[in-house]
RNA sequence: GGGUUUAUAGCUCAGUUGGUUAGAGCGCAUCGUUGACAUCGAUGAGGUCGGCAGUUCGAAUCUGCCUAAACCCA
């Protein structure tokens, strides 16, 4: 390259990353199809298709566009399929929720009218958040993107539905469910999400009929005493056994019910009488079945009292408990009543109290599919990152319950399901109106059956029961009914990484490997990254209702979409959650803008119309050429093991340090010319670019943009050579390790060196004269070759290599690792200063030593450690001892 | 109630199979700016690793108990 005028003082990442990330698009890199290289493919997590962009989305998509660019320039064929989910409960309730505004009510609706409506919703919320993703940076094949209710997809659900009907895996049946009373649907055991609350305990008299006694049961939902068919105590529990097989008569209703006794009453829990409502506990349910007991329903579906029970009729569940509670002080029946805390369960899309609630609705059982599901977890034939959310994987398999998979929705797939009578068994299944026709015909036998007599089921399918199939559904729409993959499932299935937060563990990850072995009858994925939640700096989860959630677009715009994902990444160990601070962002915007000043460094180093060429051919005379390169492979390999263990932000920070430390303070400051004001020479500029052009692809993972940027600018690239599909750097190179070393022990002198001129607070410029007496004859040649380091880092007068220096009067003086070093400072030195602070690093030296010793004189250490540990610290006590030596006799000559 | 995880500098985190007088970044303090970058540079001060007991020649690292927190499931 050749100089370039101008170049900004402070990096701009706006202008740059609208440049690139459409030359990237228009170029087709994210574009993926079927190949002979090696395929790594990722499908992304769909967010809802009408939601935006939050941080959690940023950080998950980051990280998948980090590994997924590692992978293409690993050559592979990368392949990061995009799209949306319908999210049935959220996007129904959104529409209603507008509807509403519009004074429509759904109830006044059609079926076909109101999905009308939720269509237009989509269409124009729509796939905002795909956009968002490419600000990020999101290297997605746009072409692919998918969304869980385009047609190929519905049909897809549809087939799966009707193939787990036939195998016999999902039932029919008249369950307690969770009730969402707001979105008015049943909800999985996954969508209830129990808050402890402080509730009321009330301690309620019911009279024993043709008797004085009452019992006193206690409750903390009261309105449900109106459906209790029976009252409960334990068998052994002495204070109750004479009124076993006596009837209560329940208050207000006065209904007559029995007292029953069973071992599930835990006498020491509330009053030790349970009472017994079949009709609104699961538990009480089971009771019920098991001793025969009357059934009432006094719920509507809205969570309002129904006139089966008889009062307030038609009032909300939450005010008929107060009236009820009441009415019960005033017929004198109410004891007390007692705070106490507990678990209710709370919809976890709508956020109001879960009913329990009997209803007929479709199941899938799930002890047989989650078998080899939880088999290939633990033996990690699917991968786990961080394994210990193995544990909690293992713990939820082997407890699992059937899957509740219908909503009384009308956005999602509709159930397959018709019915021709109203028996519990009067139904088929089928793909179309004919079909299940003609099945409804043959299954009734009667054929005088018209197609106006069969009706399809008006629920829609949970949405994980679409999105549990997309690894697969993705690649091959037709696969689960023609059980034939197609070239696309073929090559990228199974895929290798998946992305997610664990909280959608059990939703998703689960549902989708046991998919993975149910259809394909192979793992959808290899390998799953489960990366944590992210809150603000209280730990709060962030959400919109608490607005403690940063604008994700407001701080790509702040500080760069490079920045972003670095401060997001910095933050975010594996499996921990991500405390956010835009202190984080602030950081990788400063990041952008020290490589931005390090290449323009370079260019202002270029002379006028001469053209330069990275080169990495080092100088094999130049100890700080084999240096930086030594260090280039060595944080290769480290972070190439960093990615396999997924420790994405360890990478990070060695390249970040690399960049930052290696390059920038030391490699570069080595690299100037010798008199300010005159250019680099070529030579130095032109390794400099080479070893820059290295570092920006070993960056570009994380900072796609500024990287492509430089990329372009140091040379004239063509479209084959965009830095998105260039080669990740050889590994294979030399480690220079005796460099490295030698290099590290300069360091170390220069460093000692500033710390006096610190210390002694010398004027930074003030030019020094210096001795270094190394402490052997091979190092003096060392670094006496390497004098010109010093003087390109030091403000050097004078400087000598001697290793039979003797210390010259008033002079500062440190020893580091056996080497000595003088500063003469006639008339500068404060005499009790530079005592002290020799005296200080005297301590600092015996303390070791004395640790040291302390070991060495443990006969049972010098018998039992391995020679090679006692060795060690020999060396360490010789070493300590040598240096002690030395600072004495600094000190000692210092004071005569 | 059952289960899981975590507890290391002011903050956020590293610390592989037990052998470092415990590391990083941020923050903090001191000094420095017509010399690529103050969105910067140099230097420095901060922890004995939640508590107790044990195993061991040796423990932040292994074991037990306790305390605290988080999450999951009932």
């Amino acid at each position: 390259m050749s100089k370039i005028k101008d170049i900004p003082k402070q990096y701009n990442p706006s202008t740059t990353e609208e440049k690139w990330y459409s030359y990237w698009e228009e170029n087709g890199y994210f574009n993926s199809q079927p190949d002979e290289r090696e395929s790594f493919t990722v499908v992304i997590p769909p967010p809802n298709v009408t939601g935006v962009l939050h941080m959690g989305h940023m950080l998950n998509n980051t990280i998948q566009d980090v590994l997924v660019r590692r992978a293409r320039m690993l050559g592979k064929n990368a392949c990061w399929v995009p799209g949306t989910d319908h999210a049935s409960i959220a996007t129904e309730a959104k529409v209603v929720q507008k509807l509403r505004k519009e004074g429509i009510k759904k109830s006044d609706l059609s079926r076909d009218e109101f999905l009308k409506h939720a269509w237009n919703w989509t269409d124009e919320h729509g796939g905002i958040i795909l956009q968002q993703l490419k600000k990020l940076g999101a290297s997605c094949d746009w072409q692919r993107t998918r969304f869980t209710l385009e047609d190929e997809l519905y049909e897809t659900v549809i087939d799966c539905f009707i193939e787990l009907y036939h195998r016999g895996m999902i039932y029919r049946g008249l369950r307690m469910v969770n009730w969402d009373p707001a979105a008015q649907t049943a909800l999985s055991d996954e969508e209830v999400i129990h808050k402890e609350v402080q509730s009321k305990f009330y301690h309620v008299r019911y009279p024993i009929k043709d008797s004085d006694e009452y019992v006193t049961i206690a409750t903390t939902r009261p309105e449900t005493i109106l459906a209790d068919t029976a009252v409960c105590v334990n068998p052994d529990d002495e204070r109750f056994r004479h009124l076993v097989g006596k009837t209560v008569i329940i208050p207000m209703v006065n209904r007559e019910v029995p007292v029953i006794a069973d071992e599930y009453v835990d006498p020491e829990f509330g009053t030790g009488c349970l009472k017994i409502t079949p009709a609104h506990d699961p538990n009480d349910y089971e009771l019920g079945i098991k001793h025969g007991l009357e059934v009432i329903d006094i719920l509507n579906a809205d969570g309002t009292m129904a006139k089966e029970a008889k009062f307030y009729i038609g009032e909300d569940r939450f005010k008929a408990r107060k009236l009820i509670a009441k009415e019960l002080e005033e017929l004198g029946l109410l004891m007390k009543v007692e705070e106490m805390s507990n678990k209710v369960g709370y919809s976890e899309r709508t956020d109001v109290v879960i009913e329990p609630r009997l209803s007929l609705q479709w199941f899938m059982k799930m002890d047989e599919i989650s078998k080899p599901a939880l088999e290939n977890v633990m033996n990690d034939n699917v991968q786990f990152h961080p394994a210990k959310f193995k544990n909690s994987y293992r713990n939820w398999m082997e407890n699992i319950r059937d899957w509740c998979i219908s909503r009384q929705l009308w956005w999602g797939h509709r159930i397959p399901a018709w019915y021709y009578g109203d028996g519990e068994e009067e139904f088929v299944i089928a793909r179309t109106a004919d079909e299940a026709f003609e099945k409804a015909k043959e299954k009734s036998g009667n054929s005088s059956l018209t197609a106006k007599d069969i009706r399809q089921d008006e629920d829609v399918l949970d949405t994980w029961f679409s999105s549990w199939l997309w690894p697969i559904s993705v690649f091959d729409p037709e696969f689960i009914r023609t059980k034939k993959a197609n070239k696309e499932l073929e090559y990228y299935y199974p895929t290798q990484d998946l992305v997610t937060a664990p909280e959608i563990m059990f939703f998703w990850v689960a549902r989708m490997i046991m998919a993975g072995y149910a259809f394909a009858g192979e793992k959808p994925f290899s390998n799953v990254y489960y990366h944590g939640i992210v809150r603000d700096e209280k730990r709060r989860k962030m959400s919109k209702s608490l607005g403690n959630s940063p604008d994700p677009l407001k701080l790509i715009e702040q500080y760069g979409a490079d920045g972003t994902r670095v401060g997001m990444l910095f933050a975010s160990p594996a499996g921990n959650d991500l405390l956010f601070d835009e202190n984080l962002c602030e950081q990788g915007r400063n990041f952008s803008n020290k490589i931005w000043n390090a290449y323009r460094f370079l260019t202002m180093n270029m002379a006028e119309g001469e053209t330069y060429t990275p080169s990495t051919d080092i100088d094999p005379e130049n100890l700080a050429d084999k240096w930086i390169s030594g260090r280039i492979q060595t944080t290769l390999r480290e972070m190439e093991d960093d990615f396999s263990r997924y420790r994405l932000n360890e990478a990070l920070k060695k390249i970040y340090s690399l960049v930052w430390d290696d390059f920038c303070d030391w490699y570069i400051e080595v690299c100037k010319a010798d008199e300010y004001g005159e250019n680099m020479p070529k030579k130095n500029l032109e390794r400099a670019l080479g070893f820059f052009e290295i570092l920006m692809k070993m960056l570009h993972p994380f900072m796609p943009f500024i990287t492509e940027e430089i990329w372009q600018q140091i040379r004239d690239r063509s479209k084959d050579e965009a830095l998105t599909i260039s080669p990740w750097p050889e590994i294979r190179g030399e480690t220079y390790d005796d460099s490295v070393a030698l290099f590290g022990t300069i360091q170390s002198q220069i460093s000692a060196i500033r710390n006096i001129q610190a210390e002694m607070n010398l004027a930074p410029r003030a030019e020094l004269t210096i001795i270094i007496k190394p402490k052997d004859k091979k190092l003096n040649d060392q670094v006496k070759a390497a004098g010109w380091i010093y003087k390109k880092l030091l403000p050097v007068k004078q400087i000598r290599f001697d290793v039979s220096a003797e210390k010259p009067k008033a002079s500062a003086a440190a020893v580091v690792n056996g080497s000595e070093i003088y500063i003469p400072l006639e008339g500068l030195i404060d005499l009790q200063k530079e005592r002290e602070r020799i005296q200080k690093e005297i301590d600092r030296v015996e303390g070791f030593r004395k640790s040291v010793v302390g070991k060495l004189s443990n006969e049972q250490f010098v018998a039992n450690a391995p020679e090679a540990v006692v060795d060690k610290e020999r060396q360490k006590k010789a070493d300590a001892e040598s240096n002690l030596e030395k600072l004495k006799a600094q000190l000692e000559e210092f004071e005569s």
